[in-house]
DNA sequence: ACGTTTTTCTAGAACGATTTAGAAGAACGA
DNA sequence: TCGTTCTTCTAAATCGTTCTAGAAAAACGT
């Protein structure tokens, strides 16, 4: 039952200050060489793992890791391999700057007590990826002072961003449908509240992400004669994807294509044709978001965004001082494939 | 320039003890409900975003956080969708306990010194996931005190971990290729020091990983007469797979089986034979390990291992009070797809 | 009305480090 | 030899909380 060991222990055990014990370990030339040694055998003899992480934190300032905050639950975000992309490049950049990656679930519950994990979490600075505008865990990071970068473009001038033109990047999925020449149109969209029940049929006011919004408008633009219907089947995932496609190919209304906002739901909507035995590019068509690699095996056509490099751009607005850029904007593909075709009429 | 706002500052404000304001926010019942109902508002005026996170780690010891270690760099644990389902379980657990997942990333250099990411993290446990036995990391955190949960069963008895039987595993693989008639295979390994170079034939006792050693010896087991090489291409990853099959499928010396010591480099090997006209099953036999989703695309035999589980389960050791099974073996299943088949003779 | 319990609040000491300002001694140049 | 500049080390304050022990006030039972 002996007392913690701590940089006061050191110091007395090797007859020295304890701001000397703290200088031995992070300011080595500020001491001769001979007694930064003997410091630091002599910590090692006691079992003194060097100086604990929450009380620096404290001190210092700096908490040596960069919070992520992701939609819906955390599991979920590795459910797409979007999500996952993202986290490698961040992660790769973090790994560079010795920062640790903290990845924070955000409870809907406890938004005002202070057992939230965002309220709890002790970071230096934020990535938001695809968390909606209004977000309350957006909020409490904009009070505790946390530096944050979003992966979607904000309102605020001053806000830093990682982002893809949504519009431009729908805009040219919706040139290719249009010219394609579809007019009936299902975009497959994420809805929290759709989860677990029924898929739902929404209006562009209840699309809760303003990125989903955005590429919607995207659509729309380009394809200004065509009957665009919103449906839901649930979180972002190949599951809801193919939920929600197999309720509009079940139904009397078939759409002659089907837009997966997300190239995960849009696999889900091929999946739900293939069991019907319907061909995608010539049956029906279905496009994607995002371009994931199953998507290129998939045959899916989609929109392909540079997710790694969005992680990186992320992990370097963050983390890099010399990075003086905090609006970039990277660049968006229409990447045709197999799964899009004429309408048929 | 005005000094920060602390519990403090928003305790004169409200003309009460700082005691008083950490209690409204942490235990409500210590006061009463008008005066927690005053404080929590003059908080809110004065732009107090709650307790600060490091000081409490400090004081009340508690992080809220747990450590995640991965092998390699952290970019790579995103590559292998075992490591993501992992890590999904283990997310779906912190997410039940208000716990954020701290991804460290274990720089190989800087063990001594005081900024390595494993030393700096503030954090009140950690899951091993697949680190060999011997990582300084580990002694690191074990010299810190911190819990830890592993993914491979270690020797001593007092460490936890929520793993498979490895030997067992590998045993049911290796009697499926016995009973098809291999008795010449490759076994592809992953080491980090063949990244970048040629791939490399390599000694049992070069093999790092413990669990793959393991695993080999599984092998071994049930195919004593076979001639078992070991072949690596770098890291744990399909583009290992890829180099290291293409390296033996051109060499004068060609096994009729190919182990992947994990899904995704036994991806990698059947892309390899894809490129050269090779039909996994028929000309060459291909398993793998994990059964990873893209494993039932490609028809690969595997040992499925519950990865999700697994990571829930480490979630629970590691948060979880009730649960007191600290040492705990998931079962394993040999999954026969097309990509094995009777050697040729 | 009076001791006892309960509720509500507070003072002051930790928690374990870092930082600032400066002391003591060594080295240096003239 | 003497002031000056380095180098090497230390004392004490501080970071923002939470915790322990206890005071003051209110409520209670008889």
């Amino acid at each position: 039952m002996s007392p913690r060991v701590t940089i006061k222990t050191v110091a007395q055990a090797a007859g020295v200050s304890p701001s000397t014990v703290s200088n031995a370990y992070n300011k080595p030339d500020q001491l001769s060489a001979a007694l930064r040694e003997r410091i630091l055998s002599t910590a090692q003899e006691l079992g003194y793992a060097g100086p604990d992480a929450s009380a620096r934190a404290l001190r210092s300032g700096k908490a040596g890791s960069v919070g992520v905050l992701f939609t819906d639950k955390l599991a979920y975000a590795f459910s797409d391999p979007y999500a996952v992309g993202f986290l490698a490049g961040l992660a790769e950049v973090a790994e560079e700057f010795a920062t640790s990656l903290l990845l924070m679930p955000l409870s809907s519950t406890d938004i005002q007590g202070g057992t939230n994990a965002v309220q709890q979490a002790a970071i230096d600075a934020a990535a938001i990826f695809c968390v909606a505008g209004g977000h309350p865990a957006l909020e409490t990071l904009k009070n505790r002072g946390i530096p944050m970068v979003s992966t979607d473009r904000g309102d605020h001038p001053d806000l830093s961003w990682v982002a893809i033109d949504e519009v431009e990047a729908a805009a040219k999925l919706g040139a290719h449908l249009a010219r394609l020449g579809h007019r009936e149109v299902v975009v497959l969209v994420d809805n929290a509240e759709a989860a677990g029940t029924q898929p739902v049929e929404l209006s562009l006011d209840e699309v809760g992400y303003t990125d989903c919004e955005l590429r919607i408008r995207g659509l729309q633009k380009e394809m200004p004669d065509a009957r665009i219907r919103l449906v839901s089947g649930g979180h972002n995932a190949f599951s809801s994807g193919l939920i929600a496609a197999e309720w509009v190919l079940d139904s009397q209304d078939r759409p002659t294509a089907i837009v997966g906002l997300s190239d995960v739901q849009a696999l889900g909507a091929m999946e739900a044709m293939r069991t019907r035995g319907l061909v995608p590019g010539r049956d029906l068509s279905v496009v994607g978001f995002d371009d994931i690699p199953a998507a290129q095996t998939a045959g899916l056509t989609t929109i392909r965004q540079p997710i790694r490099d969005k992680g990186r751009a992320v992990g370097r607005v963050l983390l890099d001082p010399a990075a003086t850029e905090r609006q970039i904007t990277m660049p968006t593909e229409l990447v045709v494939r197999s799964s899009s075709g004429p309408a048929p009429r």
